[in-house]
RNA sequence: GGGGGAGUGCCCGAGUGGUUAAAGGGGACGGGCUGUAAACCCGUUGGCUCUGCCUACGAAGGUUCGAAUCCUUCCUCCCCCA
């Protein structure tokens, strides 16, 4: 094996947990052509997030080394859920709502992949498959083999259920390395037994074995646990900037050294306190993906709102017709449920809790929650600290 | 097929006839403080036309002055045996 391999595949794993078998990337890569590289993504949430950005970084490095990368879009599997990870069973999602996430994913995608290198599938292309072909896809692997796994055997000795479907969910996706010939597929840590049981899918259909490479799982902004749309601790990719920089300053400051690391793969700079540090991951994540100049932007939007307390200049106006009664009064409760989406008790407690401003100032509910037109026109007002509405007549 | 157990508010989870809109925790939100939407502290957390009214403890009925708590039927889920 030659030096130039060696040291190739040694970039390539550089921020990987493992690539597996050992020196099968090296085998692969001596080769000297273009390896296809796989990774699926079940869409079941229309956000691509800076958790599957670790995945796709890797992915692009296979790419400016030369490699092609096949993404493939489990609109099937999607309909199966995969158990990965999961101590309880996946709701299933519908058919029309697995299309439209799937139609938003690419565009996430390519802005990170370069879609020239890239190839776009659909899992439904060959798993939409005769009874017959199934049949052989499931004498592929035992049902002991795929109990083996970790998170069925927690689910087995917690008394959890476990349904067909979900065994049958790494099949499906090795099935997918079956269908395209992949030569390697990367994934996340969790992913490493579905991964692996492609090879051995594709053992059983005498195509060439991929090798895998897992990629770590990079935390949500609670800092606790995996990043991921449903359980609500994650930065999207199409976010707007204020919200990128806003959701990145509020990730633990612990988390911090896992964030650089992973997203933006670099050492935290030590020489910056904490809160320069993590301003400094706010800026860049949003300049990656929204430019300079709107992370400029996020971050004094970010200081004006939450550092000096004040109103920012671009809040969006919304007109006060239809919310006066006859007599030219506003009912604040309403208003505010209307405006910002919360339920109108919501609405009183906030002013209660001193939570809602008229241009600053507390509004008491002494004086009542219904205020005249006139003091409200031409204000700005506030429910918490980042909701905010210019009132016009 | 037989036997056993469970379904409570956003989530987990107490509560077995009467100040129960329902303990506690998590989450979320608001306030304080701060270097941040960190941390920490305090508070709030069913809805509404809100000094009152309505809806709520899987569903529908029933018993009762009164039920999340008792009875009946149904639905869903889990476990064990076959």
């Amino acid at each position: 094996m030659t030096d130039s391999v060696v040291d190739l595949a040694k970039e390539l794993k550089n921020g990987a947990v493992e690539a597996l078998p050992a020196g099968r990337l090296e085998e692969q890569l001596e080769e000297s052509r273009p390896l296809r590289v796989k990774l699926g993504i079940d869409p079941t949430a229309p956000d691509i997030h800076l958790g599957h950005c670790v995945v796709l970084d890797k992915l692009a490095d296979f790419q400016r080394s030369g490699h092609e990368v096949v993404l493939i879009i489990g609109d099937y599997t999607a309909r199966v859920g995969d158990p990965s990870g999961r101590d309880s069973q996946r709701p299933v999602l519908a058919p029309t709502e697995i299309e439209s996430n799937a139609r938003t994913f690419q565009d996430q995608a390519f802005k990170i992949l370069d879609p020239e290198r890239t190839t776009v599938r659909f899992n439904s292309e060959w798993l939409d498959m005769p009874m017959e072909d199934l049949f052989r896809l499931l004498g592929s692997v035992t049902v002991a083999q795929v109990l083996e796994r970790d998170d069925f055997d927690k689910r087995i000795k917690a008394d959890l259920p476990i349904s067909v479907l979900e065994i049958l969910y790494p099949l499906l996706q090795g099935y997918d390395s079956v269908a395209i010939r992949s030569d390697v597929e990367l994934g996340g840590t969790d992913q490493k037994f579905n991964l692996l049981l492609g090879r051995d899918v594709q053992r059983s259909y005498g195509v060439p074995e991929q090798s895998i490479m897992c990629m770590p799982i990079l935390p949500g902004i609670d800092g606790k646990q995996r990043m991921s749309k449903s359980l609500g601790n994650y930065v999207g990719v199409t976010d707007p900037p204020e919200e990128i920089f806003g959701k990145l300053m509020s990730i633990p400051d612990d988390a911090m050294p896992s964030y650089y690391d992973l997203v933006l793969r670099r050492e935290v700079p030590g020489e910056l306190s904490p809160n320069e540090a993590k301003r400094e991951l706010g800026r860049s994540v949003v300049a990656r993906f929204h430019g300079e100049s709107a992370a400029e932007r996020a971050e004094a939007r970010f200081d004006q709102i939450h550092v000096s307390g004040e109103i920012p200049e671009d809040v969006e106006e919304h007109s006060l017709a239809g919310f006066a009664d006859p007599e030219g009064s506003v009912h604040l409760p309403l208003l505010i449920s209307k405006l910002f989406g919360v339920s109108s008790s919501e609405a009183r407690r906030l002013i209660e809790q001193g939570g809602v401003k008229l241009d600053g100032s507390p509004i008491s509910a002494e004086h009542g929650l219904d205020l005249p037109v006139s003091e409200l026109s031409g204000k700005v007002l506030q429910v918490g600290k980042r909701r905010f509405a210019a009132l016009q007549d």
